[in-house]
DNA sequence: TGAATATATGATAATTATTTCATGTTTAAT
DNA sequence: ATTAAACATGAAATAATTATCATATATTCA
């Protein structure tokens, strides 16, 4: 029961929810989910802690970008794949999401 | 969205996540939910407030028992149905859902 | 080298949640 | 008519969360 709570804490919040079904289409870095969601670096820093330190999402380090995704096992869980079905995010999101990827330069490195 | 953050929110603590589970297999009254979980009849009460006004569980009256349950729409919803199968009552709990269950005295008015 | 970019974090302030305590209402039992 | 049972609620106290601000580090670029 601890660890389904500490799944639904971290998830029940707007902007992490947010960043969450994010994470869920695509990985992306810090300053592209900024770009996406908005939001202010800090804030948006310490809501990603909150998130990775729940162990739903994860990141790895590409020179000086810190690329957040969400791992396999989470992407199975069965409350993850219903939230997923349940809150889809809108087209204008979405396209700010292909957006961001297109503009993309950490993956050329 | 905002409907979404408020179930997981509902949901995301322990005692109300543990409520909400009981009162997925069973309605119950205050007082036998109070026999069950063991805590405090006015922390109880102000947890079912907060279930009761994210809409989630809902209550009738029988004479002076206010019974709470699970609406049928809520029971079928994904996220709901997803937290059941992850999270299961112990055996202790459910024995002592069927001991309260037994002793009911409202359902014989 | 100095400025800029990407990110994290500590501290404080602001906001919200939770528990506890006291008390109120209604109905039923003695 | 009291008393007890079942429940709710307001207020105060405490705890936890979230946002904001300032600053730090590491890397890259000019």
């Amino acid at each position: 029961m601890k660890k389904t709570v500490d799944i639904l804490n971290a998830l029940a919040n707007q902007t992490r929810l947010h960043i969450f079904l994010i994470l869920l289409q695509e990985s992306f870095c810090v300053c592209e989910l900024q770009e996406i969601l908005g939001i202010e670096q800090s804030r948006l820093s310490h809501q990603l802690r909150i998130l990775r330190y729940s162990g739903i999402v994860n990141t790895r380090q590409i020179e000086r970008w810190t690329i957040y995704s969400v791992p396999e096992d989470i992407k199975k869980n069965k409350i993850v794949q219903a939230i997923k079905e349940e809150v889809k995010l809108k087209p204008t999101q979405i396209k700010k999401l292909s957006q961001a990827k297109k503009n993309r330069i950490w993956d050329k490195k």
